[in-house]
RNA sequence: CGCGGCGUGGAGCAGUCCGGUUAGCUCGCCAGGCUCAUAACCUGGAGGUCGUAGGUUCAAAUCCUACCGCCGCAACCA
């Protein structure tokens, strides 16, 4: 029997200084999808996730709140994991750096870079405060006068000994890799970014070493110097899989098929990474998926404090809605729900580019398209077989489902016109296509716009509640039609919003179990074996609940 | 001349690469229909000199030039 194919997905880890924001959240989202998709695929799939935890700033602020540095980073580990859970984050594992695991591997790495002569030691020159008693990067200095921006007494030109990473040796070895390997930096305009870079700015040796620090994970061949953050950091991914530790387990799964990371981090994934595996003698990851990023949009100059009080959607401020800190995904969750705030970010903002955060379209999207469309049409179905048939559309074993579109007569001729090039089953081709390019916002617009607001159009025109009174069979007909739809939704809408999805598909006796289901089901309109009934559980009235409530 | 992106009816976008039917879509707004449904659904309508000024062409949102405006990145902000 061949093996299953594997999957191993990362995003990027996170500085544990602050708490997540709608932003970290988006990028762990939009892997969430890829990876549900994935295993519905029928992948064996890894997905990885972390805090970064070996930095100065979090051993400051962990300080500041007069904290062990590893219990703040074990109590922030797990408010991370809080939100991702509450998000639904399907991930495997999530790594902290300052694990000893990882700190072992990460040591075995290093050496082993620094025995193949990719590692050298030098001297590091810049701008540094004795407060902060830290480098200050050419921008802080010239912002500031030459002034530390914290302690505003002047910048020191210090010199001290560091090790290099000779990263500038690998220029031309990237360059072709890009090129052998198109697709490695997605979306194109990153490729074309780090390109340019390497060609015109070139790469220079970077510092991968600070001297005296107690935090952090010491050189294995000088304990006097600590590692310093990305060459930590990225080690992350195969630390996370078992390099050094587990060999067999890292042969299965590296290289990675996809990174997700923020496009602002692009040039250390593309550029560094690959050149450290390569100085260890490892393979690169097979692609890089660098997203855009979601800005909070606010009306005039709101500012995020104030917002609540200032902020109307229709009536009701947002304060009053529960919405007064809108960086804090937790609120949005609690308030509404993860599917919402799944569904919201998804469809609203472009994964390979920037998208905006505002309330106002919070809500217009979550009338509109869940309440309005989705969670509508399952409740005029719902309602429609419950009250006209008892629930169960009778002697409908052994019928075949139709596709929407294959009855409304105006598609079906687009349809005869295409000379079959185009149908369902390129449809669903096309929306996998969609969600393996990451294009999740265009994958949700296809489904409400090409499916449901379909299917609503359908009921509209056929009338099943006119029709039951001198049809009943007819009727019959067109409930049985309209309920495939939502089948398919359910099963497409899957690696999008789990939850609501799996609450669609059990709301009937659809065949096939719901954790089998693949997307090419979705294409596949196999005869109902039982008769078609509503499985969903009602309120005691026998009224049927909403899916999604509407807001305001 | 650091790099990159954007400017299309009230809002958000597609279309621009490979110029050519009445410039599409979603939301909002207005009117009507329907009443199974979450004041939901369906139909119709108003609303745009496609940032500005030139140029090329039989023909420009689309190609060329200049300018204006907005935004992001710039080696530890996803």
């Amino acid at each position: 029997m061949a093996a299953k194919k594997t999957w191993f997905q990362t995003t990027a880890i996170d500085y544990p200084n602050s708490r997540p924001h709608i932003g970290t959240a988006f990028e762990k989202l939009g892997a969430d999808v890829q990876a549900r998709y994935r295993r519905m695929e029928g992948y064996d799939v890894f997905f990885l996730m972390g805090n970064d935890e070996n930095t100065v700033k979090v051993s400051k602020r962990a300080a500041e709140l007069c904290l062990d540095t590893q219990a703040y980073c074990d109590d922030m580990a797990r408010q991370f994991r809080e939100v991702w859970d509450a998000l639904d984050i399907s991930y495997d594992t999530f790594v902290q750096t300052s694990s000893e695991r990882h700190k072992q591997c990460c040591r075995k790495f290093i050496q082993k870079v620094y025995d193949n002569g990719h590692i050298e030691k030098g001297s590091y020159e810049g701008w540094y405060c004795e407060g902060c008693e830290e480098f200050k990067s050419e921008k802080d200095h010239k912002e500031n006068a030459g002034n530390c921006p914290v302690h505003r007494t002047p910048l020191l030109r210090r010199n001290e000994p560091c090790y290099f990473f000779k990263l500038s040796t690998f220029s031309e070895r990237l360059l072709k890799y890009y090129e052998e390997n198109p697709d490695f930096i997605q979306p194109e305009i990153r490729k074309n970014e780090i390109v340019s870079l390497i060609k015109t700015e070139g790469l220079r040796d970077i510092p991968i070493s600070r001297r005296n620090q107690t935090w952090g994970i010491q050189f294995p061949f000088d304990p006097e110097f600590t590692i310093y953050v990305w060459f930590d950091a990225l080690l992350t991914y195969i630390t996370g899989i078992g390099y050094g530790d587990d060999e067999a387990t890292f042969r299965k799964w590296w290289p990675a098929d996809t990174h997700f990371i923020g496009k602002d981090i692009t040039r250390f994934h593309c550029a560094l990474w690959p050149a450290m595996l390569w100085a260890a003698g490892e393979e690169p990851p097979k692609k890089v998926f660098a997203h855009g990023f979601v800005y909070l949009k606010l009306p005039e100059k709101v500012g995020d404090k104030g917002a609540g009080e200032l902020v109307k959607i229709g009536k009701t401020t947002l304060k009053e809605l529960g919405l007064e800190y809108l960086a804090e995904p937790m609120e949005i969750i609690k308030k509404f729900s993860a599917e919402a705030f799944r569904y919201f970010f998804l469809r609203e903002c472009p994964y390979p580019g920037d998208g905006d955060f505002s309330p106002e379209r919070f809500v217009d999207v979550y009338n509109s398209e869940l309440a309005n469309n989705l969670g509508n049409l399952l409740s005029r179905c719902l309602t429609l077989i419950t009250k006209n048939y008892g629930g169960t559309l009778d002697s409908t074993a052994g019928w075949k489902p139709m596709w929407i579109d294959e009855l409304d007569p105006q598609i079906q001729e687009a349809l005869k016109a295409s000379g079959g090039q185009y149908n369902r089953i390129t449809w669903i081709n096309e929306l996998s296509k969609h969600i393996e390019n990451c294009s999740y916002s265009v994958a949700l617009f296809t489904i409400m716009n090409s499916l449901l607001t379909k299917s609503n159009q359908y009921i509209e025109t056929n009338a099943p509640w006119k029709l039951v009174k001198t049809d009943k069979e007819a009727a019959k007909k067109v409930l049985f039609n309209a309920v495939q739809s939502l089948r398919i939704a359910s099963i497409l809408l899957k690696p999008f919003i789990p939850r609501s999805a799996e609450a669609i598909y059990t709301s009937f006796n659809f065949p096939k179990p719901w954790a089998e289901v693949q997307y090419a089901d979705a294409a596949e309109l196999l005869a109902q074996p039982d008769d078609l009934r509503v499985t969903a559980a009602l309120d005691e009235g026998g009224k049927v609940k909403p899916l999604f409530p509407r807001i305001g």
